[in-house]
DNA sequence: TCTATTTTTGAGCGATCACTCAAATGTGAG
DNA sequence: CTCACATTTGAGTGATCGCTCAAAAATAGA
């Protein structure tokens, strides 16, 4: 006994989320929305709220794929640091074209946050402490699989590794030659490699 | 035979940049400007052109200061490896909460650019080859001074050291726990230290 | 003082901003 | 088919966007 929604809520948040990615929440438009949700800003505001809920909603939703996608990543790896050391190299390798940005969205949310919409960096900064976390388990893994010394500091090591994943994805957003790249995720790449113990 | 402007250039050139620079080109408006430089619209176009001119004017002001000082701290250690992993060091604990923002400009302005913006990444970008050239530089002082194996890739090693440094500062922006972030430095600048062969 | 030249002023341009809401439309239960 | 109710529509809100320009004000040489 009623309308039923003529759009798909998960298809309509991943389009906003690839638009926001790309463009920056202030570079943003409601009409830029509403050309590629193709919907009309009522049925916009009536699903979402207003353009910071939505971008909310969006960034929640890159979150939550991208540490889903790490967290299987390094679970099922046999040596965690290896499988963190190729995370790296595989990240300068993609270059993935239709990507909305080489960068992290949760780095371009915290960078262009002011004080106005301080509620979007206070969210990136969360998750991205989340995702440190993840960082950390890995090497926590690594360590119980004594690939690590049972006194590493595995929340250090996370937040150096994070640091590293942050520039190196800033760095292929600014279009860096591809083998600088390449070298630079191997750099990278061979500091947490160099960590390992002979089990 | 004419009237000489009431504005100070600098002086107006410098306070755009700390509005710019704190809170990004999308969100400052004209009328933020307006306020800031304490002129109006019609003086501001008559003396900077454009918005965006403005805006690219500000960044490279930011971008020759910056290479200023870095190539005066650089140019003249005894030790230029020390000097490199002790700038590190400085930017974890400065943490000057009066500066528009702990994180780099340059980089904020590559992750905030839009296609429409494309100019603006532009400039940006070569700012940012040129601060690696800086880097490379003083990277090339610790070859000369025997500090570093004759074969060492500088302008690799400078790379890698600006990846650093940018990592640190978004870091720095993102509200760390202090004494996280100086580790952080710690274990980069311990990294740089570590590439110095005996004299 | 007069005048040529420059700078400053600020109202206001058309466009666009995020957003609203009353009316139109679609739909499933009865 | 009817109708209660959810969804969609899109013109339109006031505010603000970047920017213009004719007029007023200020200055330095003649």
């Amino acid at each position: 006994m009623a309308r039923s929604p003529s759009y798909n809520r998960d298809a309509a948040l991943d389009t906003a989320l690839d638009l926001f990615w790309k463009k920056g929440y202030h570079a943003t438009s409601l009409k830029d929305l509403e050309a590629a949700l193709a919907m009309k800003p009522g049925s916009i505001y009536a699903a979402f709220t207003s353009k910071e809920a939505l971008y909310l909603a969006a960034l929640e939703r890159y979150f939550t794929r991208n540490r889903a996608a790490l967290q299987t990543l390094f679970s099922e790896a046999d040596a965690p640091l290896k499988a963190l050391a190729d995370h790296l190299r595989a990240t300068a390798r993609s270059r993935r074209p239709t990507a909305p940005s080489q960068a992290c969205m949760l780095v371009k949310t915290i960078l262009s946050a002011t004080a106005d919409d301080s509620a979007l960096a206070q969210a990136a900064q969360g998750y991205m402490t989340e995702m440190s976390g993840v960082f950390a388990t890995a090497f926590d893994r690594a360590r119980d699989l004594g690939a690590l010394p049972r006194e590493a500091d595995t929340a250090r090591l996370a937040r150096r590794y994070q640091a590293n994943l942050t520039a190196l994805r800033i760095e292929a957003e600014s279009g860096i030659d591809p083998q600088a790249l390449a070298d630079l995720a191997e750099d990278m790449a061979r500091d947490i490699e160099a960590l390992a113990q002979p089990a």
